[in-house]
DNA sequence: AATTAAATTTAGACAAATCTAAAAATATGT
DNA sequence: ACATATTTTTAGATTTGTCTAAATTTAATT
């Protein structure tokens, strides 16, 4: 597999999400950057590699091998990143980009004794699921910050948004996967809420709260 | 810097070796198991990039910038190998073929921070000088084993050949490096040695003896 | 249902890195 | 020194991944 395809097979793994519905090129030129002509190229090559379902004019979605090959890949960019935050102490806003890097890296042997050095964790630093060697992953049974009511409460477990801005707007904050947050109002008119973490009450927008994943408690 | 722009300048760099001459085509060509003529398109965009001398028919040379180039991979190559023996328990046979890929990963932080996990290491596993952010580095006083007399003593600390099979025939006779040697006799017909390490004694070839690299003691 | 708009694919081109085969330059041997 | 052998370069082709522009298919609208 080359790197272009490996990107690619990602891409359409997250443009698929849970549900199972067909891929347009337009989506995934615009994802990635590129263009429909060059995705069309690519599909034809994914779908002679079996990687792909690919009906022209129609889109295309994984097939189990190609889903096994998005989950392989998945894996280790997200170990990686778990790598890069506790040994290296790089701060979550910073491993995406080297961990995009680091994921291309062919050995089966490499990637299993960084699992076994990390103590085989299982959500990475921005709380999502790290797949396990058969490509197995459980989704956290989360919701996001702007679903919880009035009084609701619940830990914070993970980041919609990873972009490096949203991340720092968070540490500024010291808003950190782990804490427990409370919400003590929200504003009809533009949807913010007031919110505590850590006995500190704030004041946050709506976009904040659909970007922030919660374990609610009650 | 591409990845085979890097590949050709770090050979270029193992090529010229201490005394500074020009590199034919050809030399580079069998080294990296290419044809001359693609040498010789890759000498033309190195030179453009000022990486090299090139003098068409003569042969090339490293220029200061390429030897910086070339130093700053080799410094990536051999932490890489330290950090997979050290910390994910390789083997030393087995590292090669990784560091080759990690060697690529373009992160100035991410080899900064393996370096001060490692505890800044002056030597990789092979005993070969690991150079420092700045691309210096010290070639250690050392002699081959072969052209240690009769009764002299050294402590080995490194290998020249470093394939998996010499390294694999070394493991399997607990030599290792740091393990100091004796030299009890030398047979003058085929230049086979009798030495004595771990108070073990052992016959071995000419050829194990000019791959050994010792530490000079008395 | 016909026309227009949008999405998708094809055709042809390009850059990087490689190759083969032929031409040019350098080295060797008597 | 001249002929031959070797080395090196050029010219043209190939593969991968991309692009633009034109053609085709599908969707939307009146």
């Amino acid at each position: 597999m080359t790197r272009a395809e490996e990107n690619y097979i990602k891409t359409i793994f997250h443009l698929e999400g849970e549900d199972t519905h067909l891929i347009s090129t337009n989506a995934i030129a615009e994802e990635m950057d590129t263009k429909p002509s060059s995705v069309t190229d690519m599909a034809k090559k994914l779908a002679d590699k079996e990687l792909i379902h690919y009906v022209k004019y129609q889109g295309l979605s994984l097939t189990e091998k190609g889903r096994r090959t998005a989950l392989a890949i998945i894996r280790k960019h997200r170990l990686w990143e778990v790598f890069l935050v506790d040994k290296l102490d790089f701060s979550w806003d910073e491993v995406h980009e080297v961990a995009e890097q680091l994921e291309h890296i062919k050995s089966e042997k490499l990637i299993d004794k960084i699992d076994e050095l990390l103590d085989f964790p299982k959500y990475d630093p921005h709380g999502d699921p790290i797949p396990t060697k058969d490509g197995k992953f459980q989704e956290r049974d989360k919701i996001l910050l702007s679903e919880l009511p009035i009084s609701g409460k619940g830990v914070c477990v993970g980041v919609k948004d990873t972009s490096p801005s949203f991340l720092k707007f968070l540490d500024k904050n010291h808003i950190a996967l782990g804490h427990t947050i409370y919400v003590l109002d929200r504003e009809a008119f533009d949807e913010s809420m007031k919110i505590e973490i850590d006995d500190r009450q704030f004041h946050i927008s709506n976009q904040i709260a659909t970007n922030l994943y919660i374990k609610q408690l009650n």
